[in-house]
DNA sequence: ATCCTACAATAGACAATGTCTAAAGCAAGT
DNA sequence: ACTTGCTTTAGACATTGTCTATTGTAGGAT
């Protein structure tokens, strides 16, 4: 643990959002000037590895970075400004699929993300 | 209609996959050898509009595009090499959310990506 | 038949995101 | 203090996607 790996942790604890990695890294300049891309990077990697942080691609270019790894749940995503919230949908999808419908494939995870349009888009 | 689009058409009815961008481009040029990458862009994305094709984000860095976009589905990934399925899961994810896990949103879509590992990947 | 106009295609520059490498820094044990 | 090995750094590089200026082309007007 050294201090540039807490400083990422805490950019990522510190705000229950839905960062790039770019973000991620802006964020933890602040805090530790000279932090390099590369260290955001490779830290990131690891959190996702070590199970602490999700990554989550919604169809924008960069992946998102999701610091709620322990508790179950999917995403919900506006179309129009991308913002993102978690959700938590009642039944559980991987039962939904037969086994007919599994081509072999030793499933293990399942991943739904709902899109729409935010009330602030809509307003807008 | 141009002889361009009828190639990037083709390329994508040609096989059922689910292919990159680069990888239309490639089999593109192979039929018609001065197309460019821009025109590739350009025609996948006014399929997409037309909603004659969908793009897919699974977690690579790249967007695959599925010519199967008139019978609602998902897909299944392989963790390891990436190939994709396209599978029917029965009941209506939609459903699941109920209006206090919606924060307001007008949900119009919902898209199911399940992750395992496919035969092919098990077997080595 | 020729010209004009509008749209399509092209090549290549540019932008955004992510990955890799070589070098320097730093910490722990000897 | 020296060595060893891991971490960080800066920046080059790679991949994917977008934009722009130019060229090509098809169809109607003269």
């Amino acid at each position: 643990m050294t201090a540039q790996r807490r400083v990422v942790a805490e950019v990522l604890d510190g705000e229950h959002v839905h960062l790039t990695a770019d973000e991620v890294h802006a964020r933890a300049v602040a805090k530790l000037p000279e932090i390099s891309r590369a260290t955001v990077y490779n830290t990131l990697g690891e959190l996702v590895t070590l199970g602490e942080v999700l990554e989550v691609s919604t169809d924008q270019r960069a992946k998102r970075y999701d610091p709620n790894a322990h508790q179950p749940h999917h995403h919900l995503v506006c179309a129009q400004c991308g913002a993102i919230r978690d959700v938590h949908p009642v039944g559980n999808p991987l039962a939904d699929l037969p086994d007919t419908e599994r081509f072999g494939f030793t499933v293990s995870d399942v991943e739904v993300t709902y899109r729409g349009v935010c009330p602030n888009c809509a307003a807008a």
